[in-house]
DNA sequence: ATAATATAGTTGACAAAATCAACCAAACAA
DNA sequence: TTGTTTGGTTGATTTTGTCAACTATATTAT
């Protein structure tokens, strides 16, 4: 690993961290794939959003989300309630398993993290972070 | 976003990272995709490299590789010879044509690269790879 | 108010990517 | 020698992502 070792980097801890999320979720067990898992996230701290807040928060085709939905809305993690103030959209909500599920992924993501921190300083990970971001603006600056 | 945590951090760079470099490969007229680009990066900077390295330096399904390196080879990307050491195995190395595209990736890479560290100085980016690759070390502790 | 256009969501058809299991042949270890 | 492991291929399937057409409602311009 060369001089690429920064993309290299961030793609190996992408998939340790998949890895590490899915195992430490029983993932396949309870049903729960990779984008369930971000819209349950994005539904439990976005009260009252629409189908099409995910399409555009995650930047994914509605087709796909218009399914995912419909497949957590049959396994009862999410219900729809219409959306008094636009009768073409509907608004999603956690149902007390969804709530319940929601909270095992939130739990399963603090341990993941604290695994991730261990062997670093405060100032360590304050650097991570912020370097990271830095890394981010700039290529958004590149992509806009 | 809320908390801003490490994995979201990440997961914003992949995203940012990989459109940069599909728009500035113009990726899908080149019919390159993703692991295309991963491959043929790899067997340009290992001379003599096995599908089974690949396997094990991306940890993905052999019979994925196995596949990819069928359609490399279909696209004259990419020629097989005969492994001397091991008559399992063939050696993977690229065509003309391959080594064209390695340098297209790799002018375009070079590209993102100088854009992603801007505004950072080279301590930085030599504190980036180290907390990363520690955290990547950390979670496969982890999943293994 | 009407017509044209845009938006939210659904569905069908399909393509692309990933995964699993079975299998072969060569290599290695007992 | 025999049993086990390893590198690789293939078939079958699942998962994930994408495109286009369509309905119903909303919005904008006339």
């Amino acid at each position: 690993m060369h001089d690429n070792s920064i993309s290299d980097t961030v793609f190996a801890f992408v998939h340790s961290y998949r890895l590490a999320m899915r195992t430490g979720l029983n993932a396949s067990e309870l049903g729960l794939n990779y984008m369930h898992v971000k819209c349950l996230t994005f539904i439990e701290s976005n009260k009252a959003c629409a189908a099409n807040d995910i399409v555009n928060f995650f930047a994914r085709d509605k087709a796909q989300i218009a399914r995912l939905v419909k497949d957590m809305i049959t396994n009862a993690w999410v219900i729809k309630t219409d959306n008094p103030e636009d009768r073409r959209s509907q608004l999603l909500s956690l149902t007390d398993e969804g709530k319940r599920l929601a909270s095992l992924i939130a739990e399963t993501q603090s341990n993941v993290h604290q695994q991730m921190q261990k062997n670093l300083t405060d100032q360590e990970l304050e650097d991570f972070k912020r370097i990271t971001n830095t890394i981010v603006n700039n290529l958004n600056d590149l992509n806009s």
